[in-house]
DNA sequence: TATGGTACATACAAAAAAGTAAGTAATGGC
DNA sequence: GCCATTACTTACTTTTTTGTATGTACCATA
């Protein structure tokens, strides 16, 4: 999130996978901590980042700005200031980040299937 | 992986991710660096330990260790040891486990385009 | 008796991610 | 002139993840 050492072993290994498989570099695009809860409470129209905050109990300021930076950088989300003060800025999908609803609703009932399975009551 | 402080916000924040999101759940369960990639190499069957570790170059015997332990402990893959002298261990996935490739195919064809989309040639 | 193969474990260090606390800019209303 | 509002920064600390290096058990074979 903050400066990564380019030569690092770590950061090489990051790069090899995410060039060597789609399906980790898919992941890797909605890995963050925050950046599915952000992108779910995106999935019914725009947002401010005032929505975004009051919505996501817990995220800070901080996380929720890193995450949404990094989710536009990647072209999943769409940013839009408006001129105004107090300043205003709305967050919305893009084409390709809509592309993802319908894989994460399956990935959400497989979630929910292996939950009641591992946890039976 | 390691130790983690069960009274950290970090800590916190993640568990309450994850009871309030099955999507983020999900993600937690193959977000490690390697799971993808070990997962992958067991869509066709089983695999010794040693073979996943010369078929994912970089791993090193202790993420993989790691990686498997995790996917192990969440029923995501299955850990067969032979009474064997060398040991022989063999991995493979479960039902469940199975159930997440037609996602994680959706999910690769997404990431393909992206890349695509983004880096366009 | 020494060696080799397999699948690990352990102690430690480096890097990255997440969280905390405080500050900033612009301007309209009081 | 002072304060409130909004969407951020910035500097810093803590926690977690990843990587390095080395050691272990077991027994068959040389």
């Amino acid at each position: 999130m903050a400066k990564i050492k380019e030569n690092s072993t770590n950061n090489l290994n990051r790069k090899y996978i995410i060039t060597d498989c789609n399906l980790t570099y898919s992941i890797c695009m909605v890995g963050g901590r925050w950046k599915l809860l952000i992108l779910c409470n995106l999935e019914n129209g725009k947002l401010r980042f005032g929505e975004l905050r009051s919505k996501i109990c817990n995220i800070t300021e901080r996380m929720l700005t890193l995450h949404l930076r990094e989710l536009e950088n990647d072209g999943i989300v769409k940013r839009t200031v408006y001129a105004e003060v107090p300043p205003k800025v709305e967050y919305e999908l893009t084409d390709i980040g809509r592309e993802l609803i319908p894989i994460w609703e399956q990935l959400s009932n497989w979630g929910e299937k292996h939950r009641a399975m591992t946890r039976p009551e």
